[in-house]
DNA sequence: GCCGTTTTGCCAACCGGTTGCCATTCCGGG
DNA sequence: CCCGGAATGGCAACCGGTTGGCAAAACGGC
């Protein structure tokens, strides 16, 4: 008789069909919902032969179970947060493809926000993904020590390019990539060099910083920190006017994307990479390698940050043992975009 | 004399305090849960005095309702969620992040999933996903229509990229930006042109080859099909031994990331671009611009089909109504890598 | 046939919100 | 002073799962 279906109050939007639940297979079934979600998720403890009939039950109504009437109870979401500053930046490709592939082999779901570049629109996200999510990745978190410290107490989290006592945190190592790089320019007979610096909030430009600070003198060359800037190919190019007039022979950006936005605004005013300005970036980001000249660069292996992050906190929500952190750490690559300092920049 | 508070057990992992809940505020204030949630959520239905109040306990304990909790009755989680083919793919770049400033704008949570091509993976995600979201975004859908179809009959779905019968979806047109890409090939003096195409599932691909093989006879032009093949650099690289073998003066790349793999392999093989083979892109990502030659290509502006796609779902739940789709069109983006045929590629 | 143990399934409470409906209070008007 | 209606807050059911505890059933040994 009810052929239109009068039934409850459609759910959502539209004449969508709602979902199966258990109770549909248990009253399908003659049993209690509660047999069914434990044979469903317990396994071994109902009788096999009424688990199988479950089990093809719920595939015959194309059953799944609702998340979020099981997070309700179990307070485990299966969601993962990853905060990071520009979604738009290539290093973070590699960084966002490596955290996804563990947490989907370890069964979680992954959730991308981005707080470009705002401390304020990070805490919002934060807070907001706090309540839905297990644990969370913050990626060159612009947060203050402290606002780290409140949310790490809250739920597992993990840094990535970022340092806060007592709170977990993947960062690559620069040591050996910047040495490489500066024994390399120090070859090639380079004397004063240049740092082209990224955010002032960003804590992995001032370690790039204080590293440069410490190594370049050591082999006879004198740096100077030209900065900060937008870590964008536009923050880069807006530097070109300041290198130039600072007289050095020789360019270590924040980051590619910087060290890209330099090596076009010398083209731009006719100056040639490398005779004239070498340039070494950092990241080897995707296209790095197909400028021309490429990039010089010192590669951070975000993709491996990524994986450890994600594996961390898996680790953390599943016993809560110290699973030894790998450790990453980064890699100069030569190109082209270095070359022994001919005629001086300025005339 | 309970100072260990004893309580209920925790919820998580470690010892972290279980965050605020209405009911806490509602015991605090001598209220019941439901005045909290009323005041919380619909202005005026409580008393003006008591609404201050309860803001201000909510303030005071730091409340923030739970996601789930709220999701459970209601059906809406705020939450939407974007399939795509690959992360790592610079085109999707822009894509992401219009459509991230639309659905956070009009208050929705953008969860991101990536298929890696697989149609098995995004049926998959696409289950998973489609549990704990309002609405769905596809973009270049690997899926079969009656899939898709299906999909869309359980939740609001919108495509990119992708034509299916009876399901809203926002494709850039890209006859303009085909004419004006040829136009400009035929001005140039080429004859015989290639189309190196992307992989066989995609509808994309065929879409441009099917315009292609309509507009370039038009011009006097002959044109074939090399591929299918990966969209990748890897991709275009490998295209490189048959695209130089049929003889052409000019390519059209199915995306930028052939377009630059075919053109590594050019140089890699001293082949010169332009003068030796021109090149067409599609897409306009991050760095088609600072390939030497920057390459030409046909802008899809991917940003404003991920905004206008959030848009029409967030309509879609909202009212009902039909936004009336704004359309986007390809641009044709004249660069360096296409020239007038010189010598012929095949010596 | 009896008893103890194990297996198996169900009851009911709970997670943290939302919401229909009802009871009480407050108000002004007649 | 009485009445009707609006304003206000509470009760209780519900969303769809999970889980501790228990009773019934099955089983096995003697």
């Amino acid at each position: 008789m009810n052929q239109e279906q009068p039934g409850p109050a459609r759910r959502g939007h539209g004449n969508r069909k709602p979902a199966a639940t258990i109770y549909d297979i248990a009253r399908h079934l003659g049993l209690s919902p509660s047999t069914v979600s434990r044979a469903l998720n317990k396994p071994g403890r109902v009788n096999a032969k009424t688990e199988q009939r479950i089990r093809e039950a719920a595939a015959a109504l194309n059953y799944r179970t609702n998340p979020m009437a099981r997070a309700l109870p179990t307070g485990r979401t299966n969601t993962l947060g990853l905060i990071l500053t520009d979604i738009t930046n290539p290093v973070y490709f590699t960084l966002v493809r490596g955290a996804e592939r563990v947490a989907a082999a370890a069964g979680y779901t992954l959730v991308i926000a981005e707080s470009q570049e705002s401390g304020e629109l990070e805490a919002e996200s934060a807070e907001r993904l706090l309540q839905s999510v297990d644990g969370l990745v913050l990626v060159a978190s612009r947060l203050d020590d402290a606002s780290i410290g409140a949310l790490a107490e809250r739920k597992p989290l993990v840094l990535i390019n970022r340092v806060v006592d007592g709170v977990p945190g993947v960062v690559p190592d620069v040591v050996p990539g910047i040495r490489d790089a500066l024994d390399h320019l120090a070859v090639l007979g380079h004397t004063s060099l240049a740092y082209l610096s990224g955010p002032s909030v960003s804590w992995m430009s001032r370690v790039r910083w204080e590293t440069l600070l410490d190594e370049a003198p050591r082999r006879g060359m004198t740096i100077v920190e030209i900065g900060p800037g937008a870590p964008t190919l536009d923050g880069g190019q807006e530097g070109f006017r300041r290198v130039r007039a600072s007289g050095v022979s020789a360019v270590v950006a924040y980051n590619d994307l910087m060290a890209i936005g330099l090596l076009r605004a010398c083209r731009c005013a006719g100056v040639d990479v490398p005779s004239q300005l070498s340039i070494v970036g950092f990241d080897d980001i995707f296209g790095s390698d197909f400028t021309s000249p490429p990039i010089t660069t010192i590669r951070t292996p975000l993709d491996l940050a990524g994986e450890e992050a994600v594996h961390q906190i898996v680790a953390a929500l599943s016993e809560g043992d110290v699973p030894e952190p790998r450790r990453v750490s980064a890699q100069f690559v030569r190109r082209e975009s270095t070359a022994a300092p001919g005629r001086p920049l300025v005339v």
